[in-house]
DNA sequence: CACTCATTCAAACACTACATTGAACGAAAA
DNA sequence: TTTTCGTTCAATGTAGTGTTTGAATGAGTG
């Protein structure tokens, strides 16, 4: 009877060990982008082929992802928004408690107070009117498996070359994987460097996809 | 520079180590209810002292729970209220991805759809009306240390003997420590078995104690 | 049908986590 | 001050985890 108690405990545990790494979130971090094959998510990483498999295979055993053949690929996809959601959860209460996080955070916003997120409502409002124009500083692969509507990509590399395709006079929001996904800080310092008003959109791609879901619920189920 | 990303994963990967271990979910679950001593966790969990111990200090150094002492006791508190709202969205995509976990919880409500359970709301309302009666089943420490308003404190045990505190006409809504509790399924099962018109709340207490804050916010600011 | 190559498997290693034991601490009580 | 007793610390054995290596699989491709 309280077996049972332990038991679920267990599997809830074994959700919880598939936390308890962070090459795995990394894993999780990307995938929350959308389908990517092995091959992709150990580069990205890092990794090694290998040891990218067998993270993966953890996380198909325990249901959160799941894993589809494409040719001679292998696709891995997270299994549900609600993962999305968990991992949200997680690092809100990191952010929350972890003192360490909220430094490293802290650290890397060397302006912080300069940097001020745009949240999606205000992002949305603006861009219907044409105040402002979205960049996207992902890969473009990334961009290409979708992105913010409008949106324009252009990488950190190619960052200052491409300045003229923006536009000096609106501002400039941009965005990248996620919350903590410094490569959205580092384009919007080296804008204003240029001259340009550049804020970065508080979330990342991923949650802004998963809003975008309940924003239309909304809307068809008032 | 993408040494942060990991760096900060890494940080993300302690908190999730914490829930990486089914003691220390059950740890959190009680502690879910309110502060409670190390003697306290330790008797109810039916870990020993130290193994207590050990878990909670590994749980307040990533600042998931706060102690503090009273006499000769040390108490342990949940930090804040995301940390239940991380467990309970644990739980959730457990629940949701987890093939065991579905089969578990269907096994225990052997006749789980007369077993409907009740949702807060529609207990608030019939509460009001005095439709229904609330029955607390948890240990008495548990219940006074806070209930849901107008609840009756019988647990398992002492039903049987208590069944004349309790109204033939009205109906019966039990609930205890958690939506994964078994105590309120038994409670539920054993007073129909005596005729009695009974379900259970869909919720457990910290739940319920979550959702009432939210609820009051909604009356204040409107 | 044989070949290719992305992915997975299997074995081995160092490393970390969990539970138990008994001793040590330290605040409250006597 | 001395005693008491919740709590914590330290040390140990056992089991599990993460990564690397090289071999094996097996679905596409020529």
């Amino acid at each position: 009877m309280s077996g049972f108690k332990q038991d679920l405990n267990d599997q809830f545990a074994r959700l919880g060990k598939m936390l308890s790494n962070g090459r795995r979130l990394e894993l999780l971090e990307y995938l929350a982008q959308g389908e990517r094959s092995v091959e992709q998510l150990a580069s990205v990483s890092g990794l090694s082929i290998a040891n990218t498999s067998q993270h993966l295979q953890q996380l198909r055993q325990v249901g959160l992802v799941n894993a589809r053949r494409d040719g001679k690929h292998i696709l891995y996809t997270l299994a549900g928004d609600d993962v999305v959601r968990l991992l949200e959860v997680l690092r809100t209460v990191a952010e929350g408690h972890l003192a360490e996080v909220r430094e490293m955070v802290s650290k890397v916003l060397t302006a912080r107070d300069s940097l001020e997120p745009v949240q999606a409502d205000e992002l949305l409002e603006r861009s219907r009117l044409g105040l402002v124009t979205v960049l996207d500083v992902r890969p473009p692969e990334e961009y290409a498996a979708g992105h913010l509507p409008g949106a324009i990509n252009i990488t950190l590399t190619e960052l200052e070359q491409q300045l003229d395709r923006l536009p000096v006079d609106k501002e400039v929001i941009a965005y990248c994987r996620g919350s903590y996904c410094v490569l959205s800080f580092e384009a919007v310092a080296r804008l204003r460097e240029r001259g340009f008003q550049a804020r970065r959109l508080e979330q990342g791609y991923p949650e802004w996809k998963l809003a975008e879901k309940t924003r239309n619920d909304r809307e068809v189920t008032p």
